[in-house]
DNA sequence: ATCTAATCGAGACGGTACGTCGGGTCTTTTG
DNA sequence: CAAAAGACCCGACGTACCGTCTCGATTAGAT
């Protein structure tokens, strides 16, 4: 059903792929893709997330750096997997012009992880390992967006290094035991800490 | 010629303007719209930034963090903006399935303005004003990535507000001379500083 | 569905019709005319065909001469009629650059007509009314031949007294019981026999 | 010139032409072509003419049934060149949609012939070999009608020996020294005249 | 010998229609 | 009696030529 979709967007990319290919593919008429997803960009997303499958779980140790840096790092990975990356990036793409697609997008993928980030970022805020001084919203905006950023607009590689020095920047300063400096504590290849 | 693209997409937005329309708002036989721009998107593309025209000068004090949150802050309203907001976001989406318009878009548009972004950095970070241990690029993808990011997703709304506390905490926390916490010094709304 | 064919034509004539104006006349798609037409011109052969109806039964008398006399009138007249006669010289026209036009036209609308013609002709030989020297092909041809010969070079009327004056040219010379001369029994205007 | 047309039609045939494309491969611009010539079909006109060169003179013996028959195989001919007869039916085919195209093909190609052929029948019925019971004009109508008729529907081979058959139902039976039969002298393959 | 005017090539322009694709709705046929 | 098959209306696609229209560049004849 969904695989048809997996598929074709593997073969021509997610902007050539149309209903009726899916059908055709599938062997299915299109009436019935119209009787269960209300546009093309909702069957993409359920296959993407169907062939996503349960993904490991969040880590949730008592390191936030690191829990973080953990979790990002598959966001990440996702991004910049060539395979998965570009769906995504269509997917984001669509949904500019979809409002109910972004709907979707946003509850079923997005925030559900973002979620549970958050929920992280709070309990660290509670415990005092994370200064309560930081907006934890916009820690967010800047976490996923930096890589989103990366992810849609090619501007630089999605690298695991680009992980670390984000949360370095954004999370490292404001805990209360800092690992360093602002930056990563992952060494630098051009310009290595002394 | 640009104008009738940009009319109609205020008139029916951006996803259900035709080269077909624009031909025949603009009075032009569609083969001359082929004949100059690639596709529809970047017929759009140019119009958007015809329809810019020549911006206000990015400012250029001795204060960079106030420079930072003067030159964030013009994105942020154009994001926010009901006029241009969704046509830059719907720009962004389209880029995602056309190679041609990512590139198109990052070199005419967000390139150059991020350059001065990072050309103003450097600057702070050679007069010592800024660390020298910030990654600049790093820096930037997380300054527009929040911008972007929330322009996409429209999880929250591009207020000024988040725009100075994403500078706070991107950029102020690197200053030699920071002014105030780590987050921003506009008094907030909700939890106003004491 | 034709009708619209039919109408079109009627009003700016073959040349000037499209498929385009068809399908928007008919309220119909185009890709419903392309699913059951190769062309414009088997549409409107269709809708030639099927504005004619079911034509005049074809005479069979014992007299093959007056048979013939009528049925070519009939032809005469199709193609003097200012309603139908330029469609059908149109549809001989587009057929020059269309092989598979000329081949329907040939098969569903000439050669049927043609047909019975020449059987009555064969009759004529058996029953001795006509000569066994004569070539019923060529006799066609000429027959035929004159006929669509004036339709389509407009060199002369295509009168009755024109068909009148071809039978007796090419079938009554050879007829056992010839009526009279060899030119036609109707009277000339012109130049009378004495 | 000229010589692009022919060239183009030989290649592509006359369907396929276009005015650019004539312009495009003699090197020219296209407002040349409009300067000189109204419509593609008279440039093709010009051109097959030119093409056909002085033809051999008509011939005038004093044996008005073999110059009939040796004029009107020449014409046969023409039209069973498979170089030139696909040309001239279709300037035949496009003059039924071209009012200007048929009066330049009829004035200056078809009637000049005509008149050759009808002036010696004129001085056949003078010289009293040709029955003066005869139509000239119906006649000429059908000798002419019976090759173009073979040439643009394609139902049988424009053979010599049907313009031999032509000739004689037409013409020999009328004149004063009949030569054996109504039909042709030439001997038939299928039922030779005992 | 210079100037003037016509003609040329090139090709952009506003248009019309082409034939194709896919969207979303519908009806018919079949397992 | 649900679902495959696919016809249907529709809108847009990108292309091909149409016939008109500037453009310089190049000649030609008149001055």
């Amino acid at each position: 059903v969904l695989g048809a979709a997996v598929d074709l967007c593997r073969e021509v990319g997610y902007a050539k792929v149309s209903i009726e290919a899916i059908a055709a593919l599938a062997g299915v008429g299109k009436q019935t893709i119209y009787r269960w997803w209300p546009s093309k960009a909702i069957v993409v997303l359920d296959a993407f997330i169907d062939a996503l499958g349960d993904q490991v779980p969040y880590p949730d140790t008592d390191d936030v750096v690191a829990d973080l840096q953990a979790t990002l790092t598959q966001v990440a990975r996702l991004g910049s997997d060539p395979e998965r990356g570009p769906y995504f990036a269509a997917l984001m793409g669509e949904a500019q012009a979809d409002p109910d697609l972004r709907k979707a997008l946003v509850d079923r993928f997005i925030r559900p992880r973002r979620d549970l980030v958050r929920q992280r970022l709070r309990r660290a805020q509670q415990s005092g390992d994370l200064s309560a001084d930081l907006d934890i919203d916009v820690a967010l905006d800047l976490l996923y967006g930096g890589i989103y950023h990366r992810l849609l607009l090619h501007n630089a590689p999605l690298t695991d290094r680009f992980v670390a020095d984000t949360v370095a920047l954004v999370i490292t300063a404001h805990t209360s035991r800092p690992r360093g400096k602002a930056t990563s504590s992952i060494p630098r290849r051009k310009a290595p800490p002394r």
